[in-house]
DNA sequence: TGTACATCAGTGAACGCGCGTTCACTGATGTAC
DNA sequence: TGTACATCAGTGAACGCGCGTTCACTGATGTAC
């Protein structure tokens, strides 16, 4: 292999590092602070070295909206492999999507912003379909356990999602007055039950 | 009064046709189409102007902000006002919520963003805790008529704006498949019931 | 195994652009006497 | 009512900057024979 020290004229894997620099630089400077130009500086590359890989600023952003999806459906499906319970699993998959908001907000914002126009990177939106196609499944576990009624699990879910997708957005937002990371999750914790109580109940319109 | 066709060299309202003008520029180039110049352009004045009135760029945002949080809190008040049920106050101020959201899409985004430090702009912070206000006043009637018990308003608030506002975020974001306002009011809709039921019932986890 | 050559993945300089902000200025307004 | 003057709210030109992207190029790699 190569000599670690003298840097080699081809790079390697420049499109990974590429997407790895992006995501450190958001996660530094926030979602609006990415720049091509700050990245290839911090790829140690010259500035026009990306348009090798992408097609432009976009679909470079896009890529790393695409990993963000992609971890985060990873985390989610570690949660649920967790416990057995299904009940248990849709709670801890609502902490394990505010945790995930909470470590990497900046990138977390960026994957909600659709700057690159989701319709234009199909890559991006397939990695987002895919990690809520994980909560649709911890639902359809619930209903065929007999934990929620057997309604429409995609709507089920998508209640669910709006719920912890909401938490996740106002407390980056600072708009809790809380003041942990462990706060918010409790918080979250109570919120979730609420909703899974009053979904398991059925959908009567409380008079 | 002056003749409008000649243009004063005084302008009158400077302050408030910036604002109204940066609105209009959000609203039609979305959330990062923001520039004070831009901005000038439109209000048909020197790029040096608004430091007559704003510190900087961020400050004329704030006021942006400032105007939305307002304009959210007039509507959600009205809303109230239109009926005495309280369970029926609690959905539509949610609708209303949703609805604010998607008419005035890029206005809504720009609010959440914080890109001005909220922290250095005290009137858009208050602005903001003025319409949680309004949501929190909205729960406690609620637990005053025995429509939901008598738990702490504030928590309860900000679990229903939390899950009001993911349906906001989600709905902006394109994360639905719906095609209409209509069915994402729908689903709000849906969404709120099942939360009052649960809320309702009290908080303990379903097994 | 050796060589010619196509292809790939970088470089480095340059482009044009729009931005936020500052500066010395000037026209309009309001007030004191 | 008239005038002097301070203050306010604009103008217009200029600044320096960092950005995305293009271009002709060159070094490295892989393959055919």
């Amino acid at each position: 292999m190569k000599d670690k020290k003298e840097r080699p004229y081809h790079h390697g894997n420049l499109r990974a590092a590429l997407v790895e620099a992006a995501t450190g630089l958001i996660e530094e400077r926030g979602p609006g602070g990415f720049t091509l130009r700050e990245v290839t500086r911090r790829a140690r590359v010259s500035q026009a070295a990306p348009y090798r890989h992408f097609r432009d600023r976009d679909d470079l952003l896009a890529a790393v909206v695409e990993q963000g999806f992609l971890g985060l459906s990873k985390v989610m499906s570690e949660v649920a492999a967790s416990t057995h319970s299904p009940a248990e699993r849709f709670r801890r998959c609502g902490a394990a999507y505010v945790t995930y908001a909470l470590e990497r907000t900046a990138h977390f914002q960026v994957m909600f912003r659709m700057e690159p126009d989701p319709e234009k990177h199909p890559a991006a939106r397939a990695a987002a379909d895919a990690a809520f196609g994980q909560l649709v499944g911890v639902v359809a576990a619930c209903q065929e356990s007999g934990v929620l009624p057997g309604r429409n699990a995609r709507v089920v879910a998508l209640i669910a999602w709006s719920l912890v997708h909401g938490i996740a957005h106002l407390a980056i937002g600072k708009q809790f007055q809380f003041k942990t990371r462990a706060e918010v999750l409790r918080f979250a914790g109570v919120a979730t039950d609420a909703l899974l109580e009053g979904l398991r109940v059925g959908n009567r319109p409380a008079k």
